[in-house]
DNA sequence: ACCTGAACACCGTTCAAGT
DNA sequence: ACCTGAACACCGTTCAAGT
């Protein structure tokens, strides 16, 4: 890549960062060029739809997490590393506003730009999640999808500004209902 | 109202009923008018935002669900009626595709076309909770913003195309988490 | 009283023309 | 090889002008 290649690159995440931060996933990709001070054509140069600029803004906290995930398998009992693979799943989809529903369709579209790192994420949670049922620790009944599913639905409620506050204790219940334990029905309380 | 204004409100209101339920909650307001031959400033005149539109087309469903809830109330065992009312509620929040999201926006702002509806909801749904907490089969920590929050997910989750077909399953365990008996524990499958 | 076409300021996408 | 302005077809909103 030519060198202002590379630096409208570079300055154009960092613009797009901020912007998406501020207006949600569905930021005006228009917004992002100009405060970036670049043409719009520009952008859709380096980030042909709106879910490659989506993924490059995401990609490094998925791998993180993918990371974390391999780590917590080897450090944590099953139950622990679940739950707190969890939250920091949450807490990373909760990133950027609106970032969930997009997940939710990439990871059905083999031709999305956030494909790859969806399933990823799905397979990690799949692997904590069968570790913790082999152990009898969650229930038997839902699979690596179900997991998925919930965790979106708890980054979903993140999402909304009424029910933000309560998210935190509403992860709670619903971990309460992943494990067959009930040990940790109050996660966020205090 | 003039017999023509008439004509044209109840037309427009048949119209966007099969256009949103086509594409979605954020349905283009200009293609319902055009649909319904009309004039775009017309559609305005008679719902000047679309929460006004999309309160027109809830409130028979949700008025209904009113009168449900206190009919269960009498009719069923606080956990039967609950469930229930749940899965009415969602039922009826997934009849349009997207319409979660405002309701969630619409309960915190007073000045919404949206606010009595989604607050006769709660309270319905809260006495629901209520009465179930009050003969020990509901857990007692949660609230019935709390649990419109969690029926809001799940319509939420039945939004997303990948999930729906979970979304039954995904009910029940949800479910599972708010009563403290665990007798309902798959609901939908089958 | 009610309707409408046109104007306005946006949006995402594409592409010929520039360096 | 990379960037850009302009064009295109959309969108929601407003309003003067019509009946």
């Amino acid at each position: 890549m030519r060198a202002d290649a590379r630096k409208n690159h570079d300055h154009l995440l960092a613009v797009a960062d901020a912007v998406i931060t501020e207006q949600g996933a569905d930021a005006s990709l228009r917004d992002i060029a100009r405060r970036a001070g670049v043409g719009l054509a520009t952008l859709f140069r380096h980030f042909p739809t709106r879910e490659a600029l989506l993924e490059a803004l995401l990609r490094d906290g998925f791998d993180e997490l993918t990371a974390r995930a391999a780590e917590l398998e080897t450090t944590s009992p099953p139950e622990e590393a679940l739950v707190a693979w969890l939250r920091d799943f949450v807490a990373c989809a909760h990133n950027y506003r609106g970032v969930t529903a997009a997940m939710m369709t990439a990871i059905e579209d083999p031709q999305s730009a956030l494909h790859a790192s969806c399933e990823a994420m799905r397979s990690a949670g799949t692997r904590l999640l069968a570790r913790a049922q082999a152990e009898g620790v969650a229930r038997t009944d839902i699979d690596g999808t179900d997991l998925f599913a919930l965790a979106g639905s708890l980054a979903w409620l993140h999402d909304q500004p009424a029910l933000a506050p309560r998210a935190d204790r509403l992860f709670g219940v619903v971990v309460n209902a992943i494990l067959t334990k009930s040990g940790v029905a109050s996660a966020g309380e205090g």
